[in-house]
DNA sequence: AGCCAGGCTCTCG
DNA sequence: CGAGAGCATGGC
């Protein structure tokens, strides 16, 4: 079966999902030349499918390949997946309206004309991702989070370019923190990863619910959990919710892509850049990934203005 | 070798 | 409360 699905606005694949090869390799998300793979989960039964693309920016067009005849829940689940990965639901073109008139965000819609930020499906691979990424470069985050996929995940393609669908929190639940010290995650990591499956897999709390919560009762529900903080809460609402009213302005690169592009690489305040984010109304989370990639085309390419 | 890495918790004033 | 130390771990 093959699904066809289409945008507003322009899409460049190869930006858009650059994401998921920059730091490293990620078993349950697999980018391949021309091609995407992934893996849903209805009825706790994991499906694989994968996506081609054609057309040019302004007219990408995606096909979605799953095998056999899948059930109606398992098409739409994978339908859900995809406009998420491929950011479809995105506001681009309002964006590219509201950047023309910003001094920095003005000179990023040509090298990244068509760049969606990508979301992730998945509160769990969210949140367990974020964790990896606490305080530590995100190469190494990268190679624990595909650790962990490996040994607690499902595999559902073997071979070198292995596809796995994201553990399960029952999983994760299970898992000995001593296990998880052996992969390099550090005992502070191994706790909250443990804690927050299990809290999902006693039913404490229901994490597909927040997406009916606003952004402040995401938040506080978030960071009621050992090891959430407002970081990893303002990049779930960002990169899991897709809100677009978001910044977060702790980040280490985000404070790092505002000092470059409004400070001259001065100083800046996290209070500083929620204020500038806030006149962005609904095109914070947008302007936020530009702005991330605009300082990684400045620094690779060499030399900025 | 030593500093840094897309934080968080805990403890003190 | 708000600031500051402590934390663990790999990469460069």
């Amino acid at each position: 079966m093959i699904l066809t699905l289409t945008c507003d606005g322009p899409l460049d694949v190869d930006k858009t999902l650059a994401r998921y090869t920059l730091w490293g390799i990620d078993p349950a998300n697999r980018i391949e030349p021309g091609r995407f793979r992934r893996a849903v989960r209805v009825g706790g039964r994991p499906y694989a499918y994968h996506v081609e693309w054609s057309g040019a920016p302004e007219a990408t067009r995606l096909r979605v390949m799953l095998g056999g005849r899948p059930s109606q829940a398992v098409a739409s689940a994978a339908e859900r997946d995809v406009r998420r990965i491929f950011g479809l639901d995105a506001d681009l073109p309002g964006f590219y309206r509201m950047a023309k008139a910003d001094p920095a965000l003005s000179g990023l819609i040509e090298p990244l004309y068509g760049m969606r930020p990508t979301l992730t499906p998945e509160p769990l691979e969210m949140l367990v991702g974020s964790v990896c990424a606490q305080q530590v470069n995100l190469t190494f985050a990268v190679a624990l989070r595909g650790r962990l996929v490996r040994r607690y995940g499902t595999p559902v393609a073997s071979g070198d370019d292995a596809l796995y669908c994201f553990p399960e929190a029952s999983a994760l639940a299970r898992a000995r923190t001593r296990d998880l010290r052996a992969m390099q995650f550090s005992e502070r990591k191994a706790e909250y990863i443990v804690g927050i499956a299990q809290a999902i897999s006693r039913g404490d709390v229901d994490l597909a619910r927040l997406d009916a919560a606003d952004n402040d009762e995401t938040i506080a529900c978030l960071t009621g959990f050992r090891g959430f903080g407002r970081w990893t809460a303002d990049w779930f609402l960002a990169r899991c919710l897709g809100r677009g009213d978001v910044c977060p302005a702790g980040d280490l690169a985000v404070r790092k892509a505002f000092a470059h592009f409004y400070h001259r690489g001065g100083p800046v305040t996290e209070l500083g850049i929620r204020r500038r984010a806030r006149r962005w109304g609904p095109y914070q989370n947008l302007a936020v990934h530009y702005l991330l990639a605009g300082l990684r085309l400045s620094t690779t390419a060499g030399g900025g203005t």
